[in-house]
DNA sequence: ATCGGCTCGCGCAA
DNA sequence: TGCGCGAAGCCGAT
């Protein structure tokens, strides 16, 4: 691995450790951040220190979310200390601590590694810790196969980017070799460290400084080991149905590994090669799931990184921008507020159903979520309500919100990496998708009765 | 049940 | 410059 892009200083200079900060891929396998850490810190002949932090002053910082990080935390410690490295996991628990363990600790380190990531918090902090800490800072791509940097520049939709990581994939679809410390940590665990216990997690998370009213999953436990019983289970149950029923929910086909994807519990290139060798082995053609876990996940990194914005209306391409223009002002015979949107309250039986999906679960089935998003733009006043309250709901339910993923969905649904349709009241040339059509090509009724059923 | 048209623009072949 | 075709569709004609 190359050691490349020193965004402050040079490495070289004194420090007792190399610190990896675990921003966005909250794990220790298959992860190449991590991995060039431990190269940085056997280069210099210095133990790993492994950081992993949990913020109330996050916006929109809940029980739900809190419980699933913290659900992870035991198991990376167990499998940083068995590696050799240190760990640290601080919980902030008031909105007013300041981030003052991650400069305490970089300020003994000769190198802060962390995760580039394009998106929400993770961007913010990226932009602006280098210059606060004295040390270098180094952000490194562990969540996507074909690192965002090898493609290089904003593509136009699937059909531009597929070729272009079919030619790298070869180059990057192995595995993160295992990381070997030369040398391991055997200082004194920094003092700020909160201890975490199956036992002590609901009881760290009713004395934090956030907002109580939203629940945990009632579907998803985070963590390493329930991303990794989930693979197991897809690999066995599902991967060979994939194809015909990823878009029937009522058939639940899909992996169901989105919301450990996005914390990090597991990696994009884990589960490529897994779901690889379990194809191979049992000559089952993966396409369509290799397709959607890598082309269109990286389609959306590659948007979030080098787009405009990956949550602003501005950031859609020019027709799509356009068509919304010239119907701003068109009348919408129907219109919720976001209290009707975010209480299920609407008149459309199946639209009910997935935001009680959202609610309970923390999730969306991916073909539902488009049509959620549609009806939305359908039932606002005007486009900007329709994204402010479709990112409202994402970030404070969803378990796999707030990631260049589900921006890229929600955008989506207003004409981005799509193209234009036959112009409509609202809508314009963007894609309309209705009721009917779901009836037509999914068992609306049997994904409704499943939702009511799981209350 | 199936089919074509709708409508824009990227990237490639020529 | 022309042409094919695209992230998940709709609608009306047959």
């Amino acid at each position: 691995m190359r050691i490349e892009r020193s965004l402050s200083g040079n490495p070289g200079s004194t420090g007792e450790y190399v610190l990896y900060w675990a921003l966005a891929n909250r794990r220790i396998e298959s992860n190449r951040a991590l991995a060039f850490a431990a190269e940085l810190a056997n280069q210099r002949g210095l133990p790993l220190l492994i950081y992993e932090a949990l913020t109330c002053s996050h916006p929109c910082a809940n029980d739900r979310f809190h419980t699933f990080i913290l659900e992870g935390v035991p198991e990376n410690q167990r499998r940083a200390e068995a590696l050799g490295a240190g760990y640290v996991f601080y919980l902030r628990k008031s909105r007013r601590d300041e981030d003052e363990v991650l400069y305490k600790l970089a300020s003994k380190a000769m190198a802060v590694v962390t995760d580039e990531y394009p998106a929400y918090i993770p961007r913010e902090y990226n932009a602006s810790v280098p210059a606060k800490i004295g040390v270098p800072y180094y952000p490194v791509d562990a969540s996507c196969i074909v690192p965002m940097d090898a493609i290089g520049k904003q593509e136009y939709g699937a059909h531009t980017i597929r070729p272009k990581i079919h030619r790298l994939l070869d180059d990057h679809l192995k595995p993160v070799p295992r990381v070997r410390l030369k040398t391991k940590f055997t200082a004194r665990r920094p003092a700020l460290h909160t201890s975490v216990t199956p036992d002590n997690i609901a009881k760290l998370v009713a004395a934090s400084e956030i907002d109580h009213s939203v629940p945990p999953s009632k579907e998803f436990a985070g963590g390493r080991r329930e991303a990794e019983r989930r693979l197991r289970f897809f690999l066995k149950e599902n991967l060979r149905r994939y194809a015909k029923f990823s878009r029937e929910p009522s058939e639940r086909a899909t992996s169901q590994l989105s919301p450990y994807l996005h914390f990090g519990h597991i990696s994009a290139l884990e589960i490529a090669l897994a779901v690889r060798e379990y194809a191979t082995e049992h000559k089952i053609i993966a396409d369509e799931f290799l397709e959607e876990l890598i082309v269109r996940r990286e389609l959306a990194f590659n948007f979030a990184r080098y787009g405009p914005k990956p949550d602003s209306l501005d950031a859609l391409p020019e027709w799509a921008r356009k068509t919304l223009a010239k119907h701003a002002r068109d009348e919408r015979p129907v219109v919720y507020s976001r209290e009707q949107f975010e209480t299920a309250s609407t008149y459309d039986p199946l639209w009910n159903a997935t935001q009680k999906e959202l609610l309970r679960n923390g999730v969306i089935h991916g073909y539902y979520r488009m049509y959620w998003g549609k009806k939305i733009i359908e039932w606002s006043r005007t486009h900007q309500d329709a994204l402010d309250t479709m990112i409202y709901l994402h970030d404070r339910y969803a378990i796999d919100g707030r990631d260049p993923n589900t921006y890229t969905n929600i955008l989506w649904c207003f004409g981005l990496h799509d193209r234009p349709w036959t112009e409509r009241p609202i809508f314009g040339m963007i894609r309309y998708m209705s009721l009917d059509g779901m009836r037509r090509k999914t068992d609306v009724d049997a994904y409704i009765a499943a939702q009511e059923d799981a209350r």
